[in-house]
DNA sequence: CCCGATATTTAACCAAGGTTAAATTAAATG
DNA sequence: CATTTAATTTAACCTTGGTTAAATATCGGG
């Protein structure tokens, strides 16, 4: 068993790797919150447990162990989420929080029991995926609100995790999971999104338009309407 | 909020000093796995904190403040393990460990979902009294089952979670909570008991004799024979 | 009341995970 | 290509919670 330390070191190095092809010593600083030097300290003890491939001045990546372990953390983290919102009553602002603590403390029988109790799900409650207990992770790239253009019509399929006010603003204008968003105006000048959800209108901001991920809108699920064929 | 090590000492302080007035360092070495010359460091951090107040070479005592955050602990600790075996199918002998973990990181929002979802309960699986949030705790005594003599009916009202092998002897002899027991024979010599639970007869040995807490039997439920008044 | 056994504390050290300040490397720019 | 700037690492230090070995205090018995 690694650090609660080390574990989110991996965990923050696998996120910010899917951005960029290697992970700097600031990039890591601002995301935990310490102090470069830090960082260069953690990641030759990182090195030592070889989860990470270093090379000094010239950033870090996941060795595949780190990747295993990476892997392994969010799915707790995710697992816990959606736990703490189906099972408890959570808000899906209050999720991350919670699961931030209790991801490196519960033990694998706890991981499968909620698994279990949860029915295997796929996704946490903003959409992210679940790695499996083998470390499967399949990232779908995915639109932002922001990139769409008046007519379209998506639902929202994902959405950042990292601000609770922007999750309880999303929330407050309905735009929750699978909810499907009209695009009705785009300001370029002031990255004002005039949308239509449900039957309200909202014009949102580059806050949350860049927070939430869209597909294509889903088709009605089918047998439906089975007269119109 | 305080480490987990911190909480730990203080919840060990505070059930050591249930059976004698002052607790001694190597008693507290004993119980957390640790070295006397680090108990001692401890207590003197303890000290500074104003948990506890610690004569050198005379043991120590938990402060008013030491005793409400122990509480707080053994409260997370017992709503935990009964939340885990009623709404997560953990067995009785599986909950101390996961909750060991748990008790440090949950969060007051947490503890008062929990609480509220068993309904406010007053005990934990093992039938400990579990602290009001306002940190009251009413400590029974009662006698062990070592202690009963041949002819005696008891109920078991508590056990000791110290040992998950004891507990699943337990359980496999349908030795639970509020389960009756008839003390049938007493063997003062290889200090053996005999015991009838349900309609089996077991032989049991010291540790599981002393590991469990009985009360009178309790009269039945009243409203059951109404006519008999 | 002293003496030895036992308990406890002190001292020096270690590892993890940080900090700040100084040194050094890489990158960019004229 | 030299030089400046920005990023990074090193060095020295801190705290927490431990360790072992040595010193010291307490206590029970002759």
């Amino acid at each position: 068993m690694h650090s609660a330390a080390v574990e989110d070191y991996v965990k923050t190095i696998y996120k910010l790797q899917a951005q960029a092809e290697t992970v700097s010593t600031s990039a890591l600083a601002e995301r935990t919150g310490t102090t470069a030097a830090g960082v260069t300290k953690m990641l030759k003890h990182l090195a030592q447990l070889n989860l990470v491939s270093y090379t000094p001045y010239h950033g870090v990546r996941l060795s595949p162990m780190g990747e295993k372990i990476a892997l392994e953390v969010i799915r707790h983290h995710r697992l816990l989420e959606l736990y703490l919102a189906q099972a408890m009553g959570y808000s899906w602002d209050q999720v991350d929080a919670e699961a931030e603590k209790l991801e490196h403390v519960i033990s694998e029988e706890f991981e499968a029991r909620i698994d279990t109790l949860l029915g295997h799900p796929r996704a946490c409650p903003h959409g992210d995926p679940i790695p499996g207990p083998d470390g499967t992770l399949v990232e779908e790239h995915l639109r932002t609100l922001s990139e769409c253009q008046p007519g379209e019509v998506v639902a929202i399929a994902r959405v950042k995790d990292t601000d609770a006010a922007v999750l309880r603003s999303l929330s407050a204008r309905g735009m929750t999971l699978e909810a499907a968003v009209t695009i009705l105006d785009r300001d370029d000048v002031d990255h004002l999104l005039t949308v239509e959800v449900g039957d309200r209108r909202h014009v949102i901001g580059q806050a949350l338009a860049t927070s939430v991920f869209v597909s294509p809108r889903r088709m009605e699920p089918p047998g439906k309407e089975e007269n119109s064929c």
